[in-house]
DNA sequence: ACATGAAGTATACGCCATATACTTCGGAGG
DNA sequence: CCTCCGAAGTATATGGCGTATACTTCATGT
């Protein structure tokens, strides 16, 4: 059958490029899922962006699962190598870094969950928060707690930025214009006191933070337990075993008679060293 | 298109219909979503549970979105009237609640959002902690950031056991299972040096509760502030003026030397009272 | 020169929400 | 008693989705 379309592209050499790789396929669905969200990634999207048919995406990725994982890892930055001056304003700018990549790329908090296979960048991040929270001196246990905690804090915290935002651009309307028009939900507010009474007070007129002033107290709550652990778990400075700890007159310094007495004779052995 | 308005007027009103009614439509696709989860609950899938057709629904309620609004509401247990003995243990008790509604309706996580509006129950239970947070004597804007945080910490908490979960269901291996076959991930784990050491030290062993374990520890956040807000802010017991506060020393009670000597006047004429 | 196999394509299936236009049927008014 | 109305329920269609299957095209290696 005769084209005359298809004669000016072989001719004149304008035919859409024959040459689709992985690359750019995850390239294009992460500025599509930054520019209008997770939602207008598809398969059929993608690929019509690209000039191409939607099959032929399966080429070179097996599914849209496995895109997702590709364009999370793709925007996972690793972290820096500074170290942090103690633990607290590590935690705090590991914090802050994670909430500016949600920032960047909204669509990541929809797109993973607890089954999501980590890539090197991702366990990076991990190892860095397990660094800087290994510096309190906690157990491990707590240690990863506490990176726990602090990374669930960062997505919740992350999540409701994000899901604001991805609602204003779907619906047209802003936060407060949204709110703003729900009259018939406000009649029903009278009935509940304190709601009101801190209403009528102004705690909505200049609402806090959430992630800020969230971390504060998540940090604070953290620090209370390095506290805690450093006033009831102590170690013999001797054999290294745990010394109970009364929390009454001076703190024991050994675990044992024999460790005192070892410490006493290694201490009038030494030379140049003043006696006890 | 989804019309909050409407789904005020259906969480709120009193009106109702018979035959194939809005009740039975909501409760069958709870059922549905207790069971089979979220995905689940199509409108065919509702209606074909029902044995009507899938259009049969619009004639009850607007559309899906609705029909979520109202699933969420008919879930959410209002609070018990019982008084905490006090801030804390009344905010625990509260978080408790939650997540077990949440484990109770795994579905929860998934449906709402923040532009979800809030039924009567849901405001109930958000009054309740209003009230709860109140008896720190924080501001109100405090009031309400503390109540945002811990809310936002329930769900955070609440998702990855929900997610864990869904998970199992969906691809028939345990969380462990899933995570034992991951091999060749493992095989590149060596690189990260306090990830390796936390691992061999048995971090991972025997993990903390991370509700339990975060809860405490954003209690203890709160507490601080508590504490914080106590100290450097200080009213007058006279005229209620701020007090400020050294920090050394006793603290000052009244905010001049004019409040001093009228507490002193009324205590020494009031009768049957020892004179200070 | 021709087989091979990868790249890209066309079509189809079974899901989804819902717009539109229909049939059915109980009950009120004439 | 009949007629008509409006609500309840239905049938069909549209345009989205992921992807299975089977095809054409075409550069390359022998």
């Amino acid at each position: 059958m005769p084209d005359p379309e298809r004669s000016t592209e072989l001719l004149w050499g304008t035919r859409a490029r024959r040459g689709l790789d992985l690359d750019t396929i995850v390239r294009t669905a992460i500025d599509l899922a930054d520019r209008e969200g997770l939602g207008a990634v598809s398969m059929r999207r993608v690929a019509e962006v690209l000039g191409f048919t939607t099959m032929s995406l399966y080429r070179h990725v097996p599914g849209k699962a496995e895109l997702l994982d590709l364009m999370r890892d793709a925007v996972t930055t690793p972290p820096g190598d500074e170290q942090p001056a103690d633990w607290r304003s590590g935690l705090e700018a590991w914090a802050r870094a994670g909430l500016a990549l949600y920032q960047r790329h909204p669509w990541l908090i929809e797109s993973s969950g607890p089954r999501a296979v980590p890539g090197p960048n991702a366990v990076a991040q991990f190892e860095r928060a397990l660094s800087i929270v290994a510096a309190t001196g906690l157990p491990p246990a707590q240690i990863v707690a506490v990176v726990t905690l602090v990374g669930g804090f960062v997505e919740s915290a992350a999540r409701q930025v994000v899901h604001t935002i991805a609602a204003e651009r779907e619906s047209g309307l802003t936060h407060e214009e949204f709110w703003g028009a729900r009259d018939s939900l406000y009649e029903h507010l009278d009935r509940y006191p304190t709601l009101s009474r801190i209403y009528e007070q102004g705690g909505y007129d200049e609402p806090l933070d959430p992630f800020e002033f969230g971390l504060q107290r998540v940090l604070d709550g953290v620090a209370t337990l390095v506290r805690d652990e450093k006033r009831d778990e102590s170690w013999c400075v001797v054999c290294g075993d745990p010394v109970a700890v009364t929390g009454k007159g001076r703190p024991k310094e050994y675990c044992s008679r024999a460790c005192q007495q070892k410490a006493y004779r290694k201490r009038t052995s030494a030379p140049g060293r003043d006696p006890g």
